[in-house]
DNA sequence: TCATTGTATTATGTATACAATATGCATGAT
DNA sequence: ATCATGCATATTGTATACATAATACAATGA
């Protein structure tokens, strides 16, 4: 009579599908920065109507991926140098009290998954499978969020995270970059074992700090 | 010719009124915490279609002021200690992290106004006027927030503290807590004059985790 | 009595219709 | 030629209509 649960959960409204589309598109970078997002040619494309369209806009918008300008439209956000900056000021702080909290209360399990991930994301360099590095370098840091056990500091950095995802891809391009990263993971998790604080934050601080200037610079160019 | 430019800027598209609206009436506690949010209901009270009201409740969701359940509707989130412990956590690190910037940065003419608010928090507390102590208060941290001539940080720390905002009015009703609260921010003005950097974190820290212990307390007597 | 089922009601999810505004282009005046 | 002006069109803003799921409660049967 049990265990069959069926999951009836798996029912998602219309507008949170259309969120994730669009933001996997902007994230992508299948919808470019500045790029209109048109209600009605949206939900031609998508096959629904305006209304879960328009909600998945709002949502956009306060995720910082959608810019709306009222009765003209939405589009795609837009960084200038100065954006990002602002961004990472932020996400240098935020990824410090993660990598502070995660010392103190990172499971022996999260911790050999960090190790795997550090591994396959060294593993992935080698291949230059660009999707796949980027994603084993989300996954990792996104252990240590989670290892924080809070939930409101995940979601904010995973949010700063994704609005640098377009641009860290540009830098994730670069080779010469690897051995660097790929140092300063296997420093972070040496500090996460013998929770050494200090250690793990000077280090997380260093590996942002490194980012932050390489997508900066990527900004620079493009814009 | 020129000169009147007669501000066409006037207009506010309705989901916009509306979301301002519902969400002053949950930081003022009129819509408490669990109460649902009706669409047909608002739309009726407010005088406006369903639509702007969804719009408005995606904005409110993505703001942490409401929670939405598929097919069963909005209601005004709730907060266990624990949301609050993590907000608490993510406001300290961003707090100092304003308190440090705006060291570096803030300009006379805010340290000024910096100056007439603390005077003007200072007044209010003998007034027993709880709305305008909780307005100078935050009107003081607002002040710091822009000094750091970061606008996302200072929009998330706006957020943060709409988070705390119905609870931390009940702290401000605790008489004995105002001389504290003078003294911390006349010491927050003294550092930021002589450009103390430590002086300040130190004195902000201290102050944030002041009202995190009372906000908690608060939290468990209701909750 | 209690569980179950059916049904009315209410609320949300989605689509569509209507209104108002912005945009681009053609037209015409200077 | 250039700048307004007006009109057609595209797009957003708002309201409403229809579909579907959740809820409460009465009715039924064991």
């Amino acid at each position: 009579m049990e265990n069959l649960t069926l999951n009836m959960n798996a029912y998602l409204p219309l507008r949170d599908v259309v969120f994730n589309t669009l933001r996997e598109a902007i994230l992508r970078g299948d919808l470019k920065p500045g790029e209109r997002l048109m209600e009605l040619q949206l939900a031609a494309k998508l096959g629904v109507s305006r209304t879960p369209i328009r909600e998945a806009i709002r949502m956009l918008e306060q995720e910082g991926l959608a810019v709306t300008i009222p009765r003209k439209g939405a589009e795609v956000a837009k960084m200038t140098e100065k954006d990002m900056e602002d961004v990472l000021q932020v996400r240098e702080a935020l990824d410090e009290l993660a990598a502070s909290v995660a010392c103190e209360q990172i499971s022996e399990e999260q911790l050999a998954e960090l190790r795997r991930t550090m591994h396959e994301f060294e593993e992935s360099t080698k291949t230059r499978d660009l999707k796949r590095i980027a994603e084993a370098d989300v996954r990792f840091h996104d252990i240590i969020y989670q290892a924080t056990g809070n939930p409101r500091l995940v979601s904010m950095l995973s949010n700063l995270g994704e609005q640098m995802y377009r641009y860290r891809v540009e830098y994730l391009k670069e080779e010469k970059n690897y051995p660097v990263l790929i140092r300063e993971h296997a420093l972070i998790v040496e500090g996460l074992t013998v929770k050494d604080k200090k250690k793990v934050t000077d280090t997380m601080h260093t590996h942002v700090k490194n980012q932050a200037a390489a997508v900066k610079e990527i900004i620079r160019e493009q814009g």
